[in-house]
DNA sequence: AAGCAAATTAAACAAATGTTTAAATCAATG
DNA sequence: CATTGATTTAAACATTTGTTTAATTTGCTT
């Protein structure tokens, strides 16, 4: 592990960025979490603002990463599809904070979007969606906007972390009891999405 | 309307605090929209927090209006839900950004989630839960538990307004466009989760 | 060991923040 | 009109904030 000054506080700020916000931490928390001076994190990284894009940028890529991963690979659609839920799940079960991080940072200040640009465009490079347009040509998927389809996978992906204070009150559960529910729910996404997305589908599970 | 200072100051801070959230607006900010001096806040207020908990449990309670009016109605519980997705996007359409204030306070600040026990208790009075438990028993819908029920319908809603800034520069839509597209997701999402839930289903669309 | 550049620190700065104070204004009552 | 209480204001307060400065330490080369 890369134990340099300047490594440390980014490994700070990453912690306390992702868990407080932007506008909710100051430069001092993030110093005092590496274990350093104030003025080093301005040494370093010149601004706050400055060092809080490069981390944002960061957390986007590595958000955006298993999405890279899963569209490049070999496996039909359908696998695909499957595989993407199940390592979102995955991942955001180590990183719930994440998706709340991410979309509350992006409406409050959208221009923090432009670093985004280029993991999109690995993305659009893989040719998932044209692969899912002859599909639907052919009558294999449902017809429907990518856009839509993108959608339905994060709303079930992500939402269910996001929410997890809400949900923990209304249903009366603990943090570990709720993250069992989200294992359940994992398949119930899957299940759900793959029998819409799908027609005449005789591998469906009813 | 109501236009006594009291009145003023409060609508003004509802609209700065979802806009820019908590940590992220001044109390100055404040007394500026609604036109009057910064004292004035706390001398109707005490401070900038107890300000914040007035207005968060009002919008707890807006926001979870809908689905204690459609739970209480007397529709059969596949109507129910129906009934509830489309009144949950007629009002994010009015109000998108009040998903990501509520749950971004929420996760920032686990104790305002108080002053919204009230509202769940109305919601649990309605006898939705026990009705869902019902047909689940005659094999009339699918076996699962009530918080993955609830989250599916959510995660649908709520999300898609979320997520509004990144799926623009995904899918290259603007504003105007995306609600556009978020009409159409409404039928998906219906058809999508009416035909998981309910089994054996003679009114699913293909 | 001396010198030197990079790294680190304590201290200071101006601006912004939540909150309070004390004075001014207003509206209604006697 | 004078008085009283509620309302509104400008100003001040102490703290915190992001950022900078200038001094000190560190590690390394000669």
């Amino acid at each position: 592990m890369n134990c340099t000054a300047e490594e440390k506080i980014k490994q700070a700020a990453l912690q306390v960025f992702v868990k407080k916000g932007f506008a909710n931490c100051s430069s001092r928390e993030i110093a005092k979490e590496a274990g350093m001076n104030v003025a080093l994190v301005n040494y370093y990284f010149r601004s706050k603002s400055k060092l809080f894009t490069i981390i944002f940028d960061s957390v986007m890529a590595e958000f955006m990463q298993s999405m890279v991963q899963v569209f490049n690979g070999s496996l039909p659609i359908r696998e695909k599809i499957r595989f993407l839920i199940e390592r979102e799940y995955e991942f955001l079960t180590k990183n719930p904070e994440i998706p709340i991080f991410i979309l509350n940072e992006l409406s409050r200040n959208p221009e923090a979007i432009e670093g985004f640009k280029p993991v999109m465009e690995k993305v659009m490079e893989s040719g998932v969606f044209e692969e899912v347009a002859k599909l639907q040509k052919s009558g294999e998927m449902r017809q429907m906007d990518m856009l839509n389809v993108t959608l339905l996978i994060m709303s079930n992906c992500q939402y269910p972390f996001m929410a997890k204070p809400l949900m923990s009150v209304i249903h009366h559960v603990d943090e570990v009891a709720y993250y069992g529910q989200l294992e359940a729910h994992k398949n119930h996404v899957t299940q759900m999405i793959l029998n819409y997305l799908f027609l005449n589908d005789s591998k469906a599970i009813k």
